[in-house]
DNA sequence: TTCGTTGTCTAGCGCTGCTAGGATTCCTTC
DNA sequence: GAAGGAATCCTAGCAGCGCTAGACAACGAA
């Protein structure tokens, strides 16, 4: 059954270089570039070919939210792990999570704001999914204090990622990036941060 | 020339219609819906028509992102007038932005998802965007303590943002939105809180 | 070598935003 | 009241979109 093996790895690495082609072509020129014709274009195949990879263009984009979110996930583990204690971890966390999406505006829109049909805390949702999300709530909800660490996280969270959204909108002062953030960190805080 | 000022009278007229209509379409069947020829054909007239209004469908989006500003301007106002003191103030603008994001989410994506190019924070912004922003920023400022308040508008404002929008997608549970909404005020406020 | 399956492509459907050019309507002038 | 001119509006169509049916070719099995 060696044929048919290889069969399903070149069809798995096909079905990679797709999620990868349409990543890179969203990050070059943005998501209204990334048609089914270019898409196939450049993997040099014709259109059907993608959809007997995924069911639209939509799965295509949630599979690169996934990617997206395993990235995230990945470097906000990596900051967490450098830290020292909770405070550090918790700045450490909202830092590189703007950082994020500053940097991958493209991979950021396809995980937030055009898959919006992932989902999300669920218990079937996707593990990429659910590892960010624990890997950002979790230095988050360390430092809730006395306040219920879900609702807490969740705030912080959306904090967040109105500052990454608005930001790239333009609709904030780019040059008080700093202090915003700093701001959100000294009153999310709060009392915690006096503990040490 | 009364025949002039009755046509120019008429366009104005139509140039309002189809915001209106836009505006309807958009929040009864979300802005997937809105398409030049479902839209012109609501108007009874010709797409054409529509591009003799506006350079493109963008611009009729933005027209539409407009109005909400003033309305959303106008809620903040509102709120304001009947608050007593300036924590009153910010609790209740707070409340209001997430029940306007809430209640016209079509409206809200106009704003701040769609219309991505609207002029912010320029001298040469639209009346309503400077008046809606200036009634959600001052009440925050107001309770700015220490902290300078552009930076800590900025920040209110993107943490209203992101509940708004996450709330929308599903992302946040639907039974903490008043825990998350009580945290962010406490937090927000500080210690200025305690001067009350 | 033939057959049947599997994989891929060509061509096309209905839709989108947008526009050129013709037709019609309406006001002005004689 | 009739004719000329200008403003207004519509029909028809372009290129591109997501998506798919059906023809075709490549390839392993018998």
């Amino acid at each position: 059954m060696s044929i048919q093996e290889r069969r399903e790895r070149e069809r798995a690495e096909r079905h990679q270089l797709i999620i990868r082609t349409a990543r890179e072509l969203a990050e070059a020129e943005g998501w209204e570039a990334v048609t089914t014709r270019r898409l196939a274009e450049r993997i040099e195949y014709s259109q059907p070919v993608l959809y007997s990879h995924f069911a639209n263009k939509d799965a295509i984009v949630a599979a690169v939210a996934l990617e997206g979110f395993s990235v995230l996930a990945a470097e906000l583990r990596a900051v967490v792990r450098k830290a020292d204690g909770p405070v550090e971890a918790f700045t450490a966390v909202a830092d590189a999570y703007l950082a994020f999406g500053a940097a991958s505006p493209a991979l950021y829109d396809a995980m937030f704001t055009l898959a919006t049909d992932l989902p999300f805390g669920l218990p079937d949702s996707p593990a990429p999914l659910k590892q960010a999300f624990a890997a950002l709530a979790g230095p988050i909800a360390e430092v809730a204090g006395a306040e219920d660490p879900e609702p807490f996280a969740e705030m912080v969270w959306a904090a967040l990622h109105g500052l990454v959204t608005l930001a790239r909108s333009g609709r904030l002062r780019p040059d008080y990036a700093q202090q915003r953030l700093a701001l959100l960190v000294e009153r999310m805080l709060g009392d915690e941060a006096r503990a040490y």
